[in-house]
DNA sequence: GCTTGTACTTGAAACGCATCAAAGGGGCCG
DNA sequence: CGGCCCCTTTGATGCGTTTCAAGTACAAGC
């Protein structure tokens, strides 16, 4: 159970501390049977370097840290796949730290990531970036994700409003008269998208547009109530158009104006915000805009990159991506198409797995809508 | 840019490093005023301790490591919320790895994750633990997630026979006589629900049961396809119900099946396995046998636990959660109950987020099938 | 006033490793 | 045979902490 250390090794193996330092960090300087002995040595001890006193002696530990608010929010793990790929393709581990809601949390992950001097950090607050001007004096790259930071410092965000807005045109070239706007702005993405719509609905003042709150949560539950209360309305006081704030609310508005006997989208469409897979996974696909998760981890990790390389990071940079939002393209619930394209939303699905190791093909995905 | 050290912060309090130290980690033993002299340095240089050299002379670091075959499976998610609340509970940070389905990824970051001192590690393997005898060699605690180890070692898994056997008994107790089964069984985890499936249909010689490869990765499209190759047949060659092997290959096959024309469940029932939330946050909601995801990272942790506070651990210990498995009881889509049922999902989904924070509403629900 | 005890504070040693200047060894040329 | 250079290996040094034996200051008791 005593843990074997570098003397070990170097004692049993026959040679000096030094050497089997160098076989494990710099191979190219040995002669190929020291190296070989001593890596059989290794293995045969079961050594394991000790990363902590290797940081400490050498200085950095080529890994990032990604503090994310919760796991279970689709777009989150989209960040975190992006930012694994990329940080894996500079030679980067990328450790990933669970805030679960909770700002002291993230504050306390933040701090142990650049207390384990990490090489960069990435964090996507939760709320406005309070800390940020304590942080920023941090002697370690940071770079915040899908926020909009005011404060000076590096971010990379979606464009949110460009979504709202994108969606309303949307809307509007399906020749809505009335759109109701389902859901809580709770947070500063969901009031950009909400403001994207206003916006693209500046030009059309003859378009009806409510926006109904859905209760703090935005759960489905909540879609579905509000989905009921419009059911509930005489015919000609009910929306056309209804678009969700997030995938998970029009999927509750879907599902009680079909209870209710409401035909989607023959009398009434639905749209929803985040691209979320699941949201397409149930048998009634939904149209829906993507924010770029994975683009957004990877320009992070670039970010970090970029900081890391120029040492001293002159000045800030925000990056904002998905502007030209990338919607899914299988609109079959809310599309006046066959029932043929059903299957298409799991074709998408396999693409957009792919594009999680590709970044190619979130490229073309961005592309369809443009 | 300059690191701040202990001893700066020292030197500007003008007291000793060690006191410094002290009030770090031992508040106690100082004198208030000290104490409060120290934090107000600590704040005003934005000292930050370096966690690789306390770790190096500490010996330890309150921290586990987890080390996760994907993120994006919602499985996983719940092992990962689990083991966090777990871990906190007991003063533990939680750091999670991305394997992204990669032996070479899995191991590498399961020799850091040892390497860096953690006070314990858990893994999800993605095959059989073959590296485990050289694993079970290291010092540092480890537990196996959601796998059957022959070996010895701490495992934690969910009894997948037996939500094979309660998915065949529900099937039996709908009259079914003619059971599809979807799906290749391209994990142990789902072989033994198939085997689970068969035992019950043993003592029912007289159900027909066949069993259907859906391609290699079990995908939503795979489950359309079968689906719509079922209800290609002539009527009396149908199955009366359908079991997914997986949540996301049974919503494929109700896809197919709606398209097709045939109804869900008058005609043919459809059920799941993985308690997955996406599959029933769908417009259909689905039956499924959950296995408790959240229980099995929680009790990883407590594993973990038990072997740090016995220092040595003595022997191996198993543990098989989820024998009365829990499933979502809000089986609408494939039971005879009217429309009014199908806001439950969405309720339940409500319930399933609660049960990430607390353990409590777990239980009740693993209570609801036994 | 001296001793004993108490409550804090001090600083040197060690943690396991990377680094790097210096030493060692061998081949080659003169 | 000696000198030089290049390739490889060596081992002392320091990274920022924690720890702990030793020290200091002060109060109480005699």
């Amino acid at each position: 159970m005593a843990k074997v250390k570098i003397s070990d090794v170097a004692r049993e193996a026959g040679v000096s501390l030094g050497t089997v330092s160098n076989a494990l960090n710099h191979p190219e300087k040995l002669r190929p049977e020291t190296l070989k002995l001593i890596n059989e040595t290794i293995s045969r001890l079961g050594y394991l370097p000790n990363q902590s006193a290797r940081q400490l002696a050498g200085g950095t530990t080529k890994s990032f840290g990604l503090v994310l608010p919760r796991l279970d929010h689709g777009f989150s793990l989209q960040i975190a796949s992006g930012a694994h790929n990329e940080a894996r393709k500079h030679g980067y581990d990328l450790l990933i730290a669970n805030a679960d809601n909770d700002d002291i949390l993230e504050d306390h992950y933040l701090r142990y990531f650049m207390g384990t001097q990490m090489s960069g950090v990435m964090v996507q607050p939760m709320a406005s970036p309070d800390w940020h001007p304590a942080m920023a004096k941090m002697p370690v790259p940071i770079v915040h994700l899908d926020i909009h930071c005011s404060e000076p410092g590096y971010y990379v965000a979606a464009d949110n409003e460009a979504q709202g807005r994108i969606i309303a045109e949307l809307a509007i070239a399906r020749g809505a008269r009335h759109i109701t706007v389902v859901g809580r702005a709770a947070f500063m993405q969901l009031t950009l998208r909400v403001l994207g719509i206003h916006k693209a609905l500046a030009l059309h003042p003859d378009i009806k547009i409510e926006v109904i709150d859905a209760g703090e949560w935005n759960t489905a539950a909540d879609g579905y109530s509000i989905g009921a209360q419009i059911a509930g309305r005489p015919a000609d006081e009910r929306p056309d158009f209804v678009v969700g704030l997030t995938d998970v609310l029009a999927s509750g508005v879907i599902s009680a104006l079909v209870d209710k006997g409401i035909s989607v989208p023959e009398q009434i469409r639905v749209a929803g915000c985040d691209g979320n897979p699941l949201a397409w996974s149930g048998s009634v696909p939904l149209t829906t805009v993507a924010p770029p998760g994975y683009e957004i981890g990877r320009k992070g990790v670039q970010l970090l990159m970029e900081q890391i390389e120029n040492k001293v990071p002159t000045k800030t940079k925000h990056i904002r991506v998905g502007s030209a939002a990338r919607p899914v393209t299988a609109v079959t619930a809310t599309e006046d198409i066959n029932r043929q394209e059903l299957v298409r939303p799991f074709l998408l699905e396999r693409a957009s797995t792919q594009a999680s190791n590709h970044a190619e093909a979130t490229a073309i995905n961005l592309g369809a809508y443009l």
